[in-house]
DNA sequence: GAAGATAATGAGCCTGGACTCATTTTGCAA
DNA sequence: TTGCAAAATGAGTCCAGGCTCATTATCTTC
């Protein structure tokens, strides 16, 4: 579904496989800095690559946007799970909450993605997997007892994908973001819900 | 710089008058629908006006997005004022919060517009009245012991154009918004952040 | 009820961006 | 080394949407 060829058994040609990475790379950035609206010649551009071969690799730009996402979701679910591996105190949600929203100031992929803005892109599955994945830290955290038992998955998945959008589009700066973060986590603490 | 004819003195004639009106009225209903990328195609269509009358009484886009949004803030900026009035107990703000994120839930434009996504308008002015209203909120909860006296404007706002966001994009239902609410609430009371 | 000013109309211009395809180039296998 | 399939190229098509302007219709004033 990402390539024209059919994928089974034969390979891609060399320049073809070196393209291919040049392309996602070049996608990543020019999405990272200008959001998903930004055009496929620039993505061509930067790749140092003719626009059809761009759309050889990837049909559609929905596609290409695709390809990338799903990059940038495996490194959030990775940063999860590493994080919930030595998550001795139950803090690892807070760190994890932290990080996500520091990268999303600056890589507006990221908080587009989140909030599914514009862009049809069908990743149920994928975006099921971070969810598992921040569940994770949820549970630890709730264990630990530095989370309310009360609070549970979508209002914390919510929460993470307003403040996502919220940093990105107000251009908060650290100070504001660390302010923010204070009272969303003050409110996740047991107790504070009363 | 809403009209091509100069405002001094000289009053619009009587259907320039109704069209502007119904123009507005218009562009408010698909902007809310569609959010700020549907078509003044669209928003003529609906006033029942060709398009080239949309665009003698706003120039561009930009200025009709402008003038809608100065009336969709003006309201906020009333709710706010009508709270403020009797704040018995400093609930107002929690209040305005919830009024807010519920209207952003089904108006595209009013999230849109605390986000200031895509569209470069110039309404730092009336942005800043907004902030005054809701700071008035905020002293008012202080001063009640509803929110922590650390508690500054800035993050009060991230929070605010943050969850409309999400509630936007996320499609939240009631529930959702109250339990995500709930939690940022508890994250304002007096001594949650400790 | 003219006459002139003001406004409405809508076909069409123009730009940007997604996507195509005939042609050329390149890699690979025999 | 040669032949051919795979891939790259980029000028060009198509379309959507912002915006224009010559023409027509409508007010308003005297």
């Amino acid at each position: 579904m990402t390539s024209r060829t059919a994928d089974p058994g034969r390979p891609l040609r060399a320049d073809a496989q070196r393209n291919r990475v040049r392309i996602l790379a070049a996608a990543e950035e020019v999405f990272a800095e200008h959001g998903v609206t930004a055009s496929t010649e620039e993505v061509a551009a930067r790749a140092g690559v003719a626009i059809g071969t761009v759309f050889r690799h990837f049909p559609t730009k929905n596609d290409l946007l695709a390809a990338i996402m799903k990059g940038v979701l495996a490194g959030l679910v990775e940063q999860a799970g590493t994080l919930s591996g030595d998550d001795r105190n139950g803090t690892g949600l807070f760190t994890f909450f932290a990080q996500t929203v520091e990268q999303a100031a600056t890589q507006k992929a990221v908080a587009d993605l989140l909030a599914r803005t514009g862009v049809e892109i069908q990743l149920p599955e994928v975006l099921e997997v971070l969810g598992e994945a921040v569940h994770g830290l949820l549970r630890q955290a709730r264990a630990a007892g530095t989370v309310d038992r009360q609070v549970r998955l979508p209002e914390v998945m919510a929460l993470l994908a307003s403040t996502c959008q919220g940093a990105l589009h107000g251009g908060w700066d650290a100070e504001l973001r660390e302010r923010t973060l204070a009272i969303i986590f003050a409110g996740l603490r047991p107790g504070a819900a009363r």
